[in-house]
This record gives C-alpha cells, sequence and structure tokens, in this order.
DNA sequence: AGAATGTCTTTACAAAACTAGAAATATAGT
DNA sequence: ACTATATTTCTAGTTTTGTAAAGACATTCT
C-alpha cells in the first residue's frame, strides 16, 4: 500500500472493513461530511484506530479533512472514487492480443 | 484480506499493484478470458507468483478459471464486479443521523 | 493570563497477515 | 516416458493492524 499506483492505493484503502465502513458512512453523509467524533460514535473504534485508518483514506486520496476549530470534518472526494471505479472497467472488452495460438501479432 | 466482508475481500485483491494489473488485462479481454500463460506473457510475473494472485482473485470471486485440457482460462466476473462497485457509493447522501449538536435522534 | 477540557493525531510496538519465488507436485497431451 | 501448463508447498522477509500512551491544539472557564 506504501509504493504503489494510485489506483491500487485507492482500492487497497477500501480492502479493509473498518476501513470501508467509515467510507460507507462518509458516502451517505454525503457533501457535508462528518466529524472524526461522529465517525466515531457510528463505529465502534478505539480513536488511535480511527485516525489511523481515516488517515489511510486521505493517503489514498479517497477522503478530504477539514479543519474546523478544533473538530476535523471529513468528506469524501466523490469525483476522486469516481475516476477510481471508471478505471477499474475501462476498456472492457478492447482485446487483447495473444500471443501464439489464436491470432498473433 | 483472509477474514473480511465479501465486498472488503473484493476491493483488497484489487488493491494490489500485480492483481490490478492481472484484473485490468481481463477486463480488456472480455468475455473469452485468457489463459495463464496468456497472463503471464503479457506480464512479468513468476509463474507461482501468478498463481498465488490469481488465486486471490478468485477467492475474492472476481474472476472465475475454467479448465480446458492443461489450459486454465481466466474471466471477470463482470456481475461480481459491477455489485461492488455500485454497492460503493449507493445510498450517497441518504444522509446520516448525529448524535449531539444538530439534529440529534 | 493560566488552567482545565475536548477533539484528534502521532509514536511505539507486538501480533497477524501478506508477498515473492524456488522447488516440488499434479495433470494433460504427444 | 517425456513435455507443457499450472498449482502447491515452504520459507524468508516485509507490511499492515490495533491499541495504549503521549503529544498537539483549539476552546472555555476562572
Amino acid at each position: 500500500m506504501t509504493t504503489s499506483t494510485p489506483h491500487a492505493r485507492a482500492l487497497a484503502a477500501l480492502g479493509h472493513d473498518a476501513r470501508l465502513s467509515i467510507f460507507r458512512l462518509l458516502v451517505r453523509a454525503g457533501e457535508t461530511g462528518l466529524r472524526v467524533g461522529d465517525i466515531g460514535s457510528h463505529l465502534d473504534l478505539a480513536p488511535s484506530t480511527l485516525a489511523h485508518h481515516l488517515s489511510s483514506l486521505v493517503d489514498a486520496g479517497l477522503v478530504v479533512q477539514e479543519k474546523q476549530g478544533r473538530e476535523v470534518f471529513n468528506r469524501v472526494d466523490f469525483p476522486a472514487i469516481n475516476r477510481v471505479l471508471a478505471f477499474l472497467t475501462s476498456e472492457c472488452c478492447s482485446g487483447v492480443p495473444i500471443p501464439a495460438s489464436e491470432d498473433a501479432a
């Protein structure tokens, strides 16, 4: 997860139950987002654990944080997640040249 | 990745450069799929490493394998990946009840 | 101002999981 | 029997995970 392409990092960030739950909660919350504490009261996670997972999502570019006073709002970067999802199935069925059996180059 | 929900497992499987490359190659290949050897000649991976990654994708339910003689064809389970993608952003912005500050329950 | 409080993050580690690839094994075709 | 294709086993090394404890900061209170 440390050294990989942006798309793989984003997907890896979502590939963990706790982070997926956080992300889904933020998706439901929409543009307003949620404070760290709100997330903490919806999901059962130790504060430090939550902070770690949140920072993974932020590093992956899927969540944006904004400080307001002593609270921190978190919201999904919808354009970013949409780019990742589009990437996954783009170029579908465009064909892959196969070396030796069917129609080689 | 071992013990987690199906959606998280699928996303974790895609959250690795090698597996993401394999998956994308299979997406491009479409319904026909590709033999293990074809994948091997497109991507630079040791055979055993490739087999490991492929089995992760299969376990995650994203890829289906079919034996034909001594070769094994691999193809993307498109309905499965579409379910995962739909899950990610479903219920978007439906609102999340916040405990104590704005409009508590 | 200074202290107390509330909200989050960072540091530090041990435990658990993942990654990679050589070597051995399995199975199908010739 | 020999070859081709793919998987499994084994092992070493790396990364991730979870949490307590400590730190960082913004507000509030006296």
